[in-house]
DNA sequence: ACCTGAACACCGTTCAAGT
DNA sequence: ACCTGAACACCGTTCAAGT
């Protein structure tokens, strides 16, 4: 990947752009993705980039479904359904992680390839678990739209924030500002500040995953809810 | 709202501004939005508007707490804390419909007032439902970012779109993509083609905010999970 | 204290001209 | 077919100058 932009010599082509481009975001965020300084790059002008791309948002879908398809390659056999769909959902919340800027395009990209992929995948382990096809669509959407919702505020957290802090400063200094917050009108927030101080990202979001899971084979015996 | 432009004689001040900025985003969408466009709206420079709001993001924050503030007041008195539940969430969905811009700044905004405030609302709910403190901050969480996620992909749909293609026409585009989408690759995807056609964001969302709601309340009884 | 609007430093995108 | 890079039509933001 980090030699996208060295390789002068060869002809200009959509992959070798869209690695310069995720190059490019990775090391300087999503603001850092520019027609010019990922022309300057790739040593050329930036109407050439439009030969072989037609926009920058196609630009960016492109550079997010390149991160998770190489994601969701594994299919996870031999395990649960169960595990297999944590497994999904970790693939791409740990894809978020290492490229923020992910979780922000999946976030305002429906139904697109990047996204579509993601639900494929989910599907297919919901179906393994035994859910009827007539709740299918809901289970594997919902938990798609989980999946979207922490990745886009992962990724919001971390774009706010300088590259050096870590998460424990970070998190101290969310809880810090939720102290201050006025006593009646926040009262649930500030009783659970201190679950927020110590918490682990990750972990927390598989809880998630989790409670959605329990709720999808819960139902799996009810024929309908009320 | 429509009349903030009109009023010139009032001197500008913060809440004209937001409320202008609304009117706009409104009207002409998340790109309508400019400090051009603004300042001409409110008869002034753009430089003036900076003297009342620091930045860009700030203003639209502001704009997107004030309508999420709207939504959140009624707090839902007399009903079961499930159903209070579904009113908050509701009450965020029919926002992102009325007003797209929002979902996508929510999923932009995390732990700033909007977003606080939608927590909040779950929170006390959830805490109602009996459920015991070590899991409230995941189940507030849980539903929290599931309502973002659709909020993020609503918002992102509806800008994708034409104002006046209508819901079944666009469905239906969507379905027939799938349909030519690979049949090993999408195998999933395919099966539940036909339920997105047939089916209804609203009640889809409520379906997902249930399914949640079952796995909270699934493990009221249940001390751990394995 | 508050407003004005020209000016700065950028963008994405296009397109005539080149090879 | 593919690349070049100047040019167009915008942005957000700043700031000297005004009231």
């Amino acid at each position: 990947m980090v030699a996208a932009g060295k390789r002068r010599g060869e002809p200009l082509s959509r992959d070798r752009i869209v690695e310069a481009a995720i190059d490019l975001l990775d090391a300087e965020g999503e603001g850092g993705l520019t027609f010019r300084a990922l022309a300057r790059r790739l040593a050329t002008g930036p109407g050439a980039i439009y030969w072989h791309v037609t926009d920058k948002d196609e630009l960016l879908s492109a550079a997010t479904d390149a991160v998770v398809a190489t994601t969701m390659t594994a299919d996870a056999g031999g395990t649960t359904p169960r595990e297999a769909v944590r497994a999904v959902a970790l693939g791409v919340f740990d894809a978020i992680d290492a490229h923020p800027w992910v979780g922000s395009h999946l976030a305002r990209d429906p139904w697109r390839s990047p996204v579509l992929r993601v639900f494929e995948h989910l599907g297919r382990q919901v179906q393994a678990l035994g859910v009827p096809d007539a709740a299918l669509f809901t289970a594997a959407s919902s938990l798609l739209n989980y999946i979207l919702g922490v990745g886009g505020q992962n990724a919001a957290n971390s774009r706010g924030i300088r590259p050096d802090t870590n998460r424990v400063e970070f998190l101290t200094t969310v809880a810090t500002a939720w102290d201050t917050l006025d006593p009646e009108e926040y009262a649930f927030t500030r009783t659970v500040a201190g679950r927020l101080r110590e918490h682990d990202d990750r972990e927390e979001f598989l809880a998630g995953i989790d409670l959605i899971l329990a709720g999808i084979t819960a139902r799996l015996g009810t024929p309908r809810l009320p």
